[in-house]
DNA sequence: ATGACGGTAGCATACCGA
């Protein structure tokens, strides 16, 4: 008993077993920028997880504070300007790795976080996929789409692992990656782009090959494209000029959970917002 | 053909993103 911990204490006499829980991902772009438009969702949708990515800051900058008033627990790989991923989460998690385990760059740029949470019993993998345009250099002399390729190489081989292992996990994030050309409002702008070429989607694919169910999947047809991202610029989103980019992947054990997923567009119609929509799926626990 | 728009760093404008 925790009796230095009234709150917990008395939570516990009245709470009821939750029968569902909401796991969500959002391209934040830039958390602090957009930390109003964060609070909003966080209040609105209530996310028991939510993985973020494109945070843009350091991690001793992260707003733990301002988080932590709202009811959240947060493990941060922060970056100065530049990519930066994230995990809140309603109840206390634990640290996995903040690197993609053989990474190209051994995770010089902060792009993924894996966490272990206690009240659901699974790990949580955010990834922030490399964009891989415009195909000239990268900090390491290859060039960004190499970088890509090698990095969701990197992907496929962990995420093997887990699942030789069984090892219940939701995997989910920004992956950079058109994968059909029914995913973007005009395929003819990304054609031959690092988003649409086939090295790049039979990597992503080949999550499905190894034992993994893409959530959004379940509920969407070719004839009903939803999209996650619009361009700020040429008025994108009134015209609805969406690209599919933000995935949620559930292990073999989520996979036989899951309830519902759906596209917070809301969210991307705001003022000072992310030019992408948080992506949130409920599963059942029981 | 190019840029659009927006964030960061840092103070003018370059770099990056999708």
């Amino acid at each position: 008993m925790d009796i230095d911990n009234n709150t917990y204490y008395s939570d516990q006499k009245n709470k009821s077993v939750p029968e569902t829980v909401c796991v969500s991902t959002w391209n934040i772009n830039s958390v602090k920028a957009h930390s109003n438009v964060l609070n909003i969702y966080l209040s609105k949708n209530q996310p028991d997880i939510l993985m973020l990515q494109e945070i843009k800051t350091q991690t001793d900058l992260f707003p733990f504070l301002e988080l932590s008033a709202s009811g959240y627990h947060a493990l941060v790989k922060g970056e100065k300007s530049y990519n930066g991923v994230a995990i809140l989460s309603k109840t206390p998690v634990e640290l996995i790795t903040d690197v993609l385990p053989d990474a190209p760059d051994n995770g010089e740029q902060s792009r993924f976080i894996e966490i272990f949470c206690p009240t659901l019993k699974t790990r949580i993998i955010n990834v922030y996929v490399p964009n891989g345009e415009p195909g000239t250099s990268d900090p390491h002399g290859t060039s960004k789409l190499e970088y890509k390729l090698a990095w969701l190489d990197a992907l496929q081989r962990y995420i093997g692992q887990l699942l030789e292992q069984d090892i219940p996990f939701i995997l989910g994030g920004d992956f950079n990656v058109i994968e059909y050309d029914h995913d973007v409002y005009n395929p003819a702008v990304f054609k031959n782009t690092a988003f649409t070429i086939l090295p790049v989607r039979q990597r992503f694919r080949a999550l499905y090959y190894t034992g993994l169910t893409n959530a959004l999947r379940r509920f969407s047809t070719p004839e009903q494209p939803v999209y996650s991202y619009w361009d700020y610029r040429g008025s994108a989103f009134k015209k609805n000029n969406g690209i599919l980019l933000d995935h949620i992947f559930l292990s073999p054990h989520w996979a036989d959970k899951l309830l519902s997923i759906n596209i917070d567009s809301e969210m991307r119609g705001m003022e000072k917002t992310s030019d992408h929509a948080p992506l949130q799926c409920r599963l059942s626990l029981l």
